[in-house]
DNA sequence: TGATCTAATATTGTAGACAATAATAGCTAT
DNA sequence: ATAGCTATTATTGTCTACAATATTAGATCA
């Protein structure tokens, strides 16, 4: 008896697929998409792909135009503040959720992952890559403390592919580990506390914190190369 | 030069008279899709229809399981409860957003909107529908005067189809018009005098109230009708 | 009688062909 | 030479048929 049969379909395994060419830039912003050019690639018909492209515009990943087609999106400074907005509010109140319905397991498999990363910075001087996964998976782990079933699909689906896809194409590693391990450890210590507005004050200032670090950076960096937009 | 043409798919129109199927509960919770049939009964192919089902699931109407297929969800207290808890961060959000963001063209017509509600109210003594509809507008108002599209997508898209579903199938119109009135009229003042956080603490205690008073009810009501579960 | 296996049926997943719409290239007229 | 129209091509939308999986009903055996 096996449970949770690893059982799926093709149209989710191409979607995934083209979700990761999207999120690295293998598929270039903006950029049309040619269904049967799509389905030869991945060897499938254009049934399935139809619908991993139903499931990518579900995503925001694409945007499709009844009899023109779809295109990857294109990034924006003011999409990704929309999307800042819109987490400092719900990974706020996951934290305050969080804070009052992890068990007190949770509570200490968070402590133990917060360890792990001090331990890597220290090690690696922070380098970025496992600094920027390490983030990852203290948030997914606050955001699935929550409980709220709804509030997870929300922050750990659609929205964080969007963050890593900004991440990824615009090489924003954060320069600030020190400081978000700081922060990590003061949400952290709330919500072993129980202390669920502060819980949500401390996630909120520090996503916060993250958005005017990336924005920042993002403006100096380069004001977004656009991909054929023809 | 038309703007915006009505062009459409047939994949969209029958997803919009399924959802409204859904919401009404014409199809009742619980209950298993079948896709021959439904494609017959809208006339039409299960190609489309299949698209149809995948907006369907992304905006959590129905779930699917592969090789078995599409049950339309079960509503639950506990689900609202999560629902509650999004909207009161989401829409605080949006009432910040919109109280910086909003024209002064948007925030005379909120205040038409308000008005005109009120005079529905003293007219048929609060009655029901068209109260929600108000309170639905008011919302809806708000919502798109924060200019965040990913937000209004959010709220005005799948999440209220959901709240109207509620609604609907447990009979739950506000039994508090003039409170609501009251409310909706502290917020839309915070809005117009562009104070953010004020507006945000209101929408909030806004919602909150509305949540307490449609929770006591549904306990009260109903222990939740399950549809056909087989 | 009840449980288990097996065959028949139904339903979902996928593929390929056709229809309708949009994009393109070439031609005509001014 | 260029603007506008027309024919051609390409792409999307839809339908029908087939394959794979799940469900059901019946038969067999303890």
């Amino acid at each position: 008896m096996r449970m949770q049969e690893e059982i799926t379909t093709l149209a989710k395994k191409v979607c995934d697929r083209i979700v990761k060419d999207i999120i690295t830039g293998t598929i270039a912003q903006g950029q049309k998409l040619n269904e049967p050019e799509l389905a030869r690639i991945h060897g499938i018909s254009r049934g399935p792909l139809r619908e991993a492209m139903s499931r990518l515009e579900s995503m925001r990943l694409i945007t499709r135009t009844p009899n023109i087609g779809a295109r990857v999106v294109n990034l924006s400074y003011e999409e990704l503040l929309e999307i800042y907005q819109i987490r400092e509010s719900l990974e706020g109140l996951a934290a305050k959720l969080a804070a009052k319905a992890m068990t007190v397991e949770e509570k200490g498999n968070l402590r133990l992952l917060l360890n792990s990363h001090r331990k890597h910075i220290l090690d690696t001087q922070g380098q970025s890559y496992f600094q920027q996964e390490g983030d990852v998976d203290f948030h997914y782990c606050i955001v699935h403390g929550s409980k709220n079933k709804r509030l997870i699909d929300m922050l750990a689906g659609d929205l964080y592919q969007l963050v890593r896809m900004y991440r990824y194409q615009f090489s924003l590693s954060s320069n600030r580990p020190q400081q978000a391990l700081k922060e990590h450890d003061q949400i952290c210590s709330a919500i072993e506390e129980g202390d669920e507005d502060l819980a949500e004050w401390l996630m909120k200032r520090h996503i916060n914190n993250a958005r005017n670090n990336i924005m920042q950076r993002m403006q100096i960096q380069s004001p977004i190369q656009d991909g054929n937009t023809q």
